[in-house]
DNA sequence: CACAAACATTTTATATACAATTTCATCGAT
DNA sequence: ATCGATGAAATTGTATATAAAATGTTTGTG
């Protein structure tokens, strides 16, 4: 929705991915405290857009701000993580069920040849270009939904997990089996089984969510202890 | 869930909520441009205050902001604001279903104990109480689902939504019918059929949107047309 | 008269300065 | 010695000032 093209980057946008990089690398730890001046002299900015990034990182829930007691990286546990990865699997599970009880005719078309497309894609072993046919995949469910809010929650929720999927990004074995969760998708929205594609979807998530849970594991092995 | 008790309001929250409220009640108007140094007069501020609550407002999906060229209020149209209620009721109906599976027996037990006890709210045609109880009673659900962040998603766009909400609170008579509609979720649940809970959930959340839609076609019957 | 380039104006983005609150340590009293 | 109060240091919240874009207007040229 918003051209976020190549508009020269603003810098708390700048501050703001950097950050939210290291939080989902796990080099800024759960808990640690990040006052403005320290972040802006860090990236050798004023404390104004230091400011702003963090608190969209707290819109993202990457970060926590109290009133007047400054932010700290929030808890990010794998328990945590797999929250976030079932939010998203739900999130997708639901635009897809909508989507196959709302689509027009040519949309399903598209879609349909959308993912034909990528056959080839996956034969080339082309990692990056699927990567990025996945996106637009799954873009094309979302604006199928017919429903704006909901089109445009899913891709923010999307990009906000985008740092914790890099990670997992694509071995080509997993590629084949993204592509063949695809078909399953495909055509249980063709035949109009929303629910059926839901799960279907939910899988599809789930298992994408699981390659990253094995990476994540060798990293967080000195993970503290919850607070609460 | 952050302690926003009586920690006197920071400004940019002040401005953000009264924004907020003339956005939703349609005071102020699709594509209205919302320049920092205009909105920062208005509330006799400083243009930083200002201009945090305009960032916020877009993580809301309230404003949307161009990078380098401001602020306008958001499309919201009717079909906008029905569009919004369905995520609303899609997201509480995911996490019924969802606590429907993973609830333990003590949680099952005090959400029952809770609906029976607000019958007594209906009967005394306790508007403001039922109010509060019914947030308790979904925030209960939203815990129950056992994953923290979808929990706090919920809430989130709960409180975005409230707005949108105020309007349509509560003639006793809906009051009536939110408490049935309640009695079918909470059966539901009980019996342990997630989607039924699901369906019901939809239900009773698009049943309150239907209230509001009612109310707003008042005054917006001179909307603006889409410029996509 | 149309169009484009240069300039002036307006508005956002960033930097810096100031005020208010919280945090932490020191001091004193019980 | 523990607890609470007082005050200093640090940090956030707000205001203002400066820099950099974007927008709109004017002017000059084809």
């Amino acid at each position: 929705m918003a051209n976020e093209l190549k508009n020269e980057p603003l810098l708390s946008e700048k501050i703001r991915r950097s950050l939210a990089e290291e939080i989902a690398a796990g080099s800024l730890r759960s808990g640690t405290q990040l006052d403005e001046q320290q972040v802006a002299l860090r990236f050798g900015t004023s404390r104004t857009p230091a400011r702003e990034a963090l608190r969209q990182l707290a819109m993202d829930g990457l970060v926590v701000v109290r009133p007047r007691r400054g932010a700290v990286v929030a808890e990010m546990s794998i328990e945590r993580l797999a929250d976030m990865f079932e939010m998203s699997a739900e999130i997708e599970a639901l635009c897809v069920r909508l989507a196959t009880l709302r689509m027009r005719p040519l949309e399903r078309v598209r879609l349909a040849r959308m993912h034909e497309n990528s056959a080839s894609l996956v034969e080339a072993g082309d990692v990056s270009s699927y990567s990025s046919f996945n996106l637009a995949f799954h873009e094309a469910i979302y604006s199928a939904t017919h429903n704006n809010y909901i089109s445009e929650q899913a891709l923010a929720l999307r990009n906000r997990m985008a740092g914790f999927r890099r990670a997992q990004m694509f071995e080509t074995q997993r590629m084949q089996h993204s592509f063949e969760e695809h078909r399953i998708i495909i055509e249980a929205v063709i035949r109009g089984d929303g629910d059926e594609a839901a799960r279907a979807m939910r899988t599809h998530l789930m298992n994408a969510a699981g390659a990253l849970e094995r990476f994540t594991i060798s990293q967080d092995n000195d993970q503290e202890i919850d607070e609460t």
